[in-house]
RNA sequence: GGGCUCAUAGCUCAGUCGGCUAGAGCGCGCCCCUGAUAAGGGCGAGGUCGGUGGUUCGAGUCCACCUGGGCCCA
């Protein structure tokens, strides 16, 4: 039935949809930015409180972004638009990890045999095309995600200029004699023929070989032997052997020591063994394990012996090989960092050139590093003749069986361990010692050692959250020395010569920063087709021999180095100061980017190049599982924005507490479409309130408010004041609660409802009604701005439908309407506005109100009435304080806020004579109501505003009430 | 196996110095409205605070151990 009246009223009106369609809508909200060069306005704007650099940490440019890339640059795009609207100077310029291992490996994938024949600079031409290829992919998707920056412009690891300031950054590391070139047992890949860093390794499970082996001791004459301890060793009449166990045969040919620990406990174990009898050294702790495990069912324990005696000039034979080179004898050694008594015999087999701790264990011992294997993994041709030329897999087996035959072998199985592979082949990879280039973290030869230098560093940075401080000094601290060199073509070349005379190796700060000059005009990739005098002028003479006759070195540098120094190439080739504000990366950087970019801004600036460092956690399943090609459970990021739209998705990254693991999956992202919703329609009502609204010169000046009014102008300086400290303290999932709750409960169920009737019905100019717009307004605009740096195209688009602001506005921080929210300054606290006296009382009244909801709705369900504005409602309140603030504020006001047609209050003894539907409200639980009792409507429904006014009927036309009539009146 | 870390309604989060009958919003269920309408409002049901011990008058909170996840390392 069409309503005579509805057209009297001032229902809402706005061009600003309701249906938000942001698929559609945010691509062209980012074509405008591009057109008006929104980043360079910001740039050119004024930035009263100075530079504020968030630094980006490079993504690897392979492959598109996903969900976990996607985060870290939202959580970056947050804090740099948000600082942008704080006053700061907050350019973001985005970079791209471009070399190294993955990307070479791919490459060399795609030309399959062709890449043998090919010289270096010919596949470092494809790299690098393939490297911008995702550059290319990856800026077009961040930007989809409204990730503002300098996209035109990234910062590149394989610029030659970038590559120019790594070098002479670099450079520093050898000025301090930090840089050595050592034989080290490090982690190989035979199959893509190099050392791996830590940070390239997956860790997988697998299955591999379990064998107990005997080593035999060398007898010798009890009387000659050192202390009472051993005499029992060498007299017994049956041949003595060392058990060891080990999963990895092939490194049997380098053993070269067998390590005990001194406190433990050693037993000798006799037993029947191809019939005759021996006896086998193993810990006392293990001997039942091993009993079983060796199927050694006769054996008996003889006589113990403490580890340290039997580390006491104990010898053994190999049992296949000759004497160890370059030493005396193999023995056994005491070293508690071997042993352990989860797993083995408590005897360790230690081949220094194929084990970390082995090969410490070497050095410590003086023992040297013998590595038989060759770079594709196969025995080389100091072995015995049966094995030499075999993968080390392939001697796994005939090593076994070898040992078995010659009665070496007391038994074998297979065992399940988890075991490293190459990050890109996922081939697994072994232990090699190879010549490596290595920066030393120990070495304190004046001064401090780099090791000290960097945990010293690490007290000056603010980690967020505290836990990650002594996260990454414990992994400083036990990191081992830094391997820099890389047998690669993809990456900046380590520009060192080798003397042909007598094979020493040159690597200064001057060669470095002459190779910086030489890389800035060519690119590094001319290293490859230059002369020694190309790079460095003159050929140096040695040092050693004096000769003049180098070779140029084939390896490169470590990809780790290159973002390492990103806070040189990046930042202070910008002009941006070092340290700059903000790091902000997953916590696999602890190791990564945070750790290389810490010890590198030590060792060239002596001090870390970040003053804040936040770490993020890993997105995971919905279950707080890893994300997994193979699982089936990842999320992608770029169908979620195409399904939701990116502010949708930017609305979810904000809602989630990211100092932990973030939990994601279709269905969780899309639950953040109610709350985006919410807030959208909120400020859409709010802005079709607004339709009528010149701020000019409607708006009310605070002392003629009505007291709702400044109520909610006081809640939204509380909210301005607790939002900007959440973001100050980067909280963003508190800023989301805090916003989502003032729309909700503050806006929408409370003041909005109950200002619908004077906003629809009262004069479009009535006082009361320009009184709530001045509010309003001023709520929308704040409103906008503090979520802008999270929905950047929803706030975008809100801005622009925003009434026009007046001059001088006193409610209104800015006149000038930007032309982008994101021009716009944050919201400042006005503390006059923020009346706490005020919120306290409304507080109480919100509170009243829910308990009066409450009651009333016992009556609805009972069919008594469908809406409130149909009732009358007599309130009776056993508190006789509370009903004597309440009659303070007027029993008209309430029923406003009740959004009933008339209310009593009343003692509980009145209510008794009352006439009507009584219902209990239950006085012991804490509420404030002693019970509400339903009058009798005795007025008429006013058919404009539909409330029941006693003012019905009183005068022509007779079916408005006063207030209408009046507007009507003066409407004709 | 080691270091660090996380665990509170279905979901996302609060819960301060140990005082709690453990809160909120969403979602869900029921109801109302149809003048925010692919909207709006109301009420309600949801929890052994991962588990087990301990300290304490009192533990979600402190301690120990365990379980399950995550990152990093072996």
């Amino acid at each position: 039935m069409a309503n005579v009246y509805k057209s009297t009223l001032n229902l809402p009106k706005t061009a600003f949809p309701m249906k938000a369609n942001l698929v559609q809508r945010e691509p062209e909200t980012r074509q405008r930015w591009a057109k008006m060069d929104l980043y360079g306005m910001i740039r050119a704007a004024a930035h009263p409180k100075g530079r504020y650099i968030l630094h980006d940490g490079p993504p690897y440019a392979n492959g598109d972004i996903h969900i976990g890339t996607a985060v870290n640059k939202i959580l970056k795009d947050i804090i740099v638009k948000y600082k942008t609207m704080q006053g700061y100077d907050a350019p973001f310029v985005p970079g791209y990890d471009c070399h190294g291992h993955p990307i070479e490996h791919a490459v060399r994938r795609e030309l399959a045999g062709k890449a043998g024949a090919m010289s270096p600079v010919e596949i470092r031409r494809r790299c690098e095309a393939y490297a911008r290829k995702f550059i290319g992919h990856q800026s077009e998707q961040f930007q989809m995600l409204g990730v503002l920056g300098r996209w035109d412009q990234p910062y590149l690891t394989m610029a030659p200029a970038y590559e120019q300031r790594e070098m002479e950054t670099l450079a520093h590391l050898a000025d301090q004699g930090l840089i050595h070139r050592e034989l080290r047992a490090i982690h190989w890949c035979m199959h893509c023929e190099t050392a791996l860093a830590e940070a390239e390794l997956e860790y997988a499970d697998d299955e591999g070989p379990s064998l107990y082996v005997l080593f035999k001791v060398i007898k010798q004459n009890p009387d000659d032997a050192l202390g009472i301890a051993q005499a029992e060793l060498y007299s017994a009449p049956e041949p003595v052997y060392l058990m060891i166990w080990t999963t990895t045969p092939w490194t049997l040919p380098a053993n070269m020591a067998v390590a005990v620990h001194p406190d433990y406990e050693y037993v000798a174990l006799r037993f029947s063994f191809r019939n005759e009898k021996r006896i086998a050294i193993v810990a006392k702790e293990l001997a039942e394990t091993v009993k079983q495990a060796a199927g050694l069912s006769d054996a008996e324990e003889l006589f113990t012996i403490k580890g340290e005696d039997l580390a006491k000039n104990v010898t053994y034979e190999h049992p296949f090989m000759g004497p160890p080179p370059g030493a005396e004898a193999r023995c056994v050694c005491a070293d508690p960092t071997m042993v352990a008594l989860e797993e083995g015999t408590g005897l360790v087999h230690s081949a220094p050139g194929h084990g970390r701790e082995d090969n410490l264990m070497g050095l410590r011992f003086g023992i040297p590093t013998y590595s038989p294997v060759t770079a594709q993994g196969r025995m080389d041709e100091s072995v015995p003749d049966w094995i030499q030329g075999k993968t080390v897999w392939e001697a796994n087996d005939i090593i076994l069986k070898h040992l078995a035959e010659s009665g070496h072998l007391v038994a074998s199985g297979m065992t399940a361990h988890r075991y490293p592979h190459c990050w890109r082949c996922r081939e697994p990879v072994i232990f090699r010692a190879t010549e490596q280039w290595f920066v030393a973290l120990d070495k304190a030869d004046e001064g401090k050692s780099l090791r000290h230098r960097a945990l010293e560093a690490v007290g000056g940075v603010h980690w967020l959250p505290a836990w990650t401080e002594s996260r990454i000094r414990a992994m400083i601290e036990t990191r081992p020395d830094w391997c820099i060199s890389r047998q690669k073509v993809w990456d900046v070349p380590i520009p060192a010569l080798y003397c042909k005379a007598c094979g020493q190796a040159l690597l200064t700060g001057d060669m470095m920063r002459a190779a910086a000059k030489f890389y800035g005009r060519h690119g590094s990739g001319a290293w490859y087709e230059a002369t020694v005098e190309d790079v460095f002028g003159k050929a140096p003479a040695c040092p050693n021999c004096d000769a003049a006759d180098w070779r140029m070195e084939t390896d490169v540098f470590d990809v780790w180095l290159d973002s390492g120094v990103s806070w040189a190439s990046a930042c202070e080739v910008e002009g941006f100061e070092v340290p700059v504000e903000l790091y902000i990366e997953g916590s696999d950087q602890h190791r990564g980017w945070f750790q290389s970019s810490l010890i590198m801004g030590v060792v060239a600036r002596g001090q870390p190049p970040f003053r804040t460092c936040i770490t993020h956690g890993f997105v995971v399943d919905e279950e707080g599982r890893k994300m997994s090609k193979s699982l089936g459970n990842t999320v992608s990021v770029l169908d979620e924005v195409k399904r939701l739209g990116a502010d949708v998705v930017r609305l979810w990254t904000s809602s989630v507490d990211y100092t932990c693991d973030i939990r994601a999956s279709d269905t969780l992202i899309s639950s953040l479409q109610d709350a985006y919703r919410k807030i959208r329609n909120t400020v859409r009502f709010l802005v079709g309130n607004l339709a009528d609204f010149g701020a000019g010169t409607d708006t009310v000046k605070p002392g003629g408010m009505e007291e709702i009014d400044r109520w909610l102008l006081a809640r939204l300086q509380r909210l301005v004041a607790d939002v900007t400290a959440e973001m100050e303290a980067f909280q963003f999932h508190r800023v989301y609660q805090l916003v989502h709750l003032f729309c909700v409960n503050d806006l929408s169920a409370f003041y909005l409802d109950v200002q619908k009737d004077v906003l629809y019905c009262d004069a479009t100019a009535s006082p009361r009604r320009r009184s709530a717009q001045t509010a309003m307004a001023h709520v929308a605009e704040v409103l906008v701005r503090l979520v802008a740096p999270v929905l950047v195209h929803t706030a975008e688009e809100a801005w622009s439908h925003l009434p026009a602001p007046a001059e001088g506005n006193a409610t209104l921080r800015s006149t000038r309407r930007e032309e982008s929210v994101h021009l716009a300054a944050w919201p400042q606290v006005d503390a006059k506005v923020l009346d706490e006296d005020l919120l306290a009382k409304w507080e109480w009244l919100q509170d009243v109100r829910r308990d009066a909801y409450a009651v009333l709705e016992a009556f609805r369900r009972a069919g008594k009435f469908d809406k409130h504005t149909e009732t009358r409602v007599a309130l009776a309140v056993a508190d006789a304080a509370e009903l004597q603030r309440l009659r303070e504020v007027g029993a008209e006001t309430l029923a406003d806020l009740l959004l009933v047609s008339e209310l009593l209050l009343v003692a509980p003894e009145e209510a008794e004579t009352l006439e009507g539907e009584k219902a209990m409200g239950n006085a012991d639980d804490g509420k404030r109501l002693h019970s509400a009792t339903l009058l009798v409507q005795e007025y008429a429904r006013c058919e404009r505003c539909w409330n029941y006014r006693a003012s019905v009927g009183e005068a022509e036309p007779e079916d408005l009430c006063a207030r209408c009539r009046q507007v009507v009146a003066e409407q004709t």
